[in-house]
DNA sequence: CATCTGGGTGTAAACGATTACACCACTCCC
DNA sequence: GGGAGTGGTGTAATCGTTTACACCCAGATG
């Protein structure tokens, strides 16, 4: 099998002991006997064993990342940024995805233990409670995008403004002029489909009651794939009075839309205004490039783990955090703003934190 | 700190022995005290450390991928691949990334021992020597796009036609009428980039002598980033005469390469043609349609781990095996092979594996 | 000269599991 | 009634490290 630490200590005629701590660079050891040690090592090609070393000392030097499941550029941009603050402090990133049965992500959870010093778990369709009953209270975890409900104040969170976000950009289409402004749905149980929901709703009562009648008709359903966007698009254009704007709740299930139009014959923003969220780096190579709620993923990663860190440095005994990122509205050309070439008339509205 | 064996041992009266065998089943148990026992654990909410474990069993049920960045739809993909199979086997992903100096690939590589059964390495950029130098040869590992010259025959290894592929798309992009053909190269040290750059000066010396001679002129150097395909397509514009096609060795640069031409209000592919490399997802939902080389990403991802696991099996006394994974030319609206309605001509022309 | 100091080193006990082996109490069979 | 099984359990070694503690041997100090 694999050489040990016990070798390098034979070959080198010391003790493991003295070994160890030319390895680690802890206590004092002779100049002469460190240069005959580190000779055996090379030699015999020695590496140390992690899950030994981790035993003893307790840590790992590695966080966990669960998700919901490892599709889309959503999700490789928060492992991106999680890896980058990661690495930074010379942390390993141990990546599991799980489908989101109780049953899996009780057994993800539970293959943890042991193996990460602390967790960020990205699950927008598991409640906290689950978390809770299955992993040991003394593991720092960090939440994202994921429902926290009552007793969550056990947990560090980072949430996106989902909901201001879609109330902004109800308002800048309606500000456009448009009265009839559908929605293309995300999943019942995803919490983000909801706040975005939740945005969309209220936007549409604070401008008036009379819209305020019409929404549900134009509620249209979809599970954030392109493809459920692309279902959408066809019925959408079914509906009539014809919906003048939509507004998908993810940007790929706006390009799914975008693609049905285009396919009918009808023109985008000119016929019918678009709009996304997330902001993902397609979105403005599309044509018409396209409107969204920039979200910003890689940061979101790169917040969750440094929120992490700091949990762990405490010991876990730091405040609890709960963080709302705020989103951004990007115009573009598919919401019809300007004219529709889209470099042209990229803007970048701020927002602030309200939700 | 976290509950032990020891402590579910002491709760229900029995020897750490009999608990685990209950939690493995392995071994007879007495009905009564196996409910006891399991009484106990449910109580104190034990969970196992791997860690402990994986000392003793010597096996860590958790494969390691490397890779060179996280960035782009590219990764992401070959990760989920990889996660599917692993998942579906009992096996967990432990996922790093590195920047591609030679001293951060070792300090990663090193890093991995005895966390994990075996390695999935992906790396375009580095040798396989460095490899070889840094890990016990125990170790099962299975390269992924990785050059390996001479010696890798200890590793098992897939990779992309991307020889082939090129070499296809420059053909089609010929018979369509063009003899202009330029190339938007990728990263130099690149393995991917240098035989899709091989493939492209092959067909297009195939293509007859006079050709030949005008080829060095009209490769224009990129980085795979969209920024550096934004870049080459200004300076393809520039050029006189001007390419009547180009082929950017990767869909990301083929993306930018179209926004610089879009904003010059260059039509593609009526003035100018264009295809890619890779077929991402969005591939198809750009406008016009893009022209590609599919490469079956997750399907790589799924390969590799189906490949590990076969290694790790048979104790890595397996025959060591160099596969390549065949390509196929996606003809969309880019390269105006037909109308440019992108749905409306699609079509797959399958490709051996003849490279 | 005895004692102290401190650098350099080894011994052995952890860490939390698995498992070979021994043991005991039965029953079964000749 | 004495072995041979067999189901159920405990003891203790083991995996590869780290580290508290003890030890030894200078040289310095009183």
């Amino acid at each position: 099998m694999s050489v040990s630490i016990k070798e390098v200590a034979l070959k080198a005629g010391v003790s493991v002991a003295t070994v160890s701590r030319v390895i680690n660079g802890t206590g004092p050891v002779a100049e002469e006997t460190r240069r005959r040690i580190q000779e055996a090592i090379d030699k015999l090609r020695y590496v140390p064993h992690g899950a030994a070393r981790s035993l003893i000392t307790n840590h790992t030097d590695t966080v966990g990342v669960l998700l919901p499941d490892l599709y889309g550029e959503f999700f490789s941009e928060v492992i991106r940024g999680i890896d980058h603050a990661a690495r930074g402090s010379g942390y390993h990133v141990l990546v599991s995805g799980f489908h989101s049965d109780r049953a899996e992500i009780e057994a993800v959870l539970r293959a943890m233990r042991g193996r990460v010093d602390g967790l960020i778990v990205l699950s927008p369709d598991v409640d906290a409670q689950t978390l809770q009953r299955n992993l040991p209270e003394t593991l720092p975890v960090v939440l994202l995008n994921t429902r926290v409900d009552g007793e969550g104040a056990s947990f560090d969170a980072i949430r996106v403004d989902n909901h201001g976000g879609a109330f902004a950009m109800v308002r800048h289409l309606a500000a456009l002029g448009h009265s009839r402004i559908a929605l293309i749905r995300g999943p019942e149980e995803n919490v983000d489909a909801r706040e975005r929901l939740r945005g969309y709703r209220e936007a549409l009562r604070s401008l008036g009651a009379d819209n305020a009648g019409l929404f549900p008709a134009l509620e249209i359903e979809g599970d954030f794939s392109e493809e459920s966007g692309h279902r959408a698009g066809r019925r959408l254009l079914k509906m009539k009075p014809r919906p003048t704007a939509v507004f998908a709740a993810n940007d790929s299930m706006a390009i799914g839309c975008l693609f049905a139009l285009r396919e009918a014959g009808v023109r985008v923003p000119e016929d019918v205004a678009l709009a996304g969220f997330d902001d993902i780096p397609i979105a403005r190579y599309l044509s018409p490039s396209l409107s969204s709620v920039h979200v910003p993923i890689a940061e979101l990663g790169t917040r969750a783990m440094e929120r992490l860190l700091h949990a762990l440095a405490s010991k876990n005994a730091h405040e609890r955090l709960q963080e709302t990122v705020p989103t951004t509205l990007v115009v573009r050309g598919s919401c019809g703003g300007g004219t529709n070439i889209a470099s042209s008339n990229e803007s970048k509205l701020p927002r602030g934190e309200e939700s």
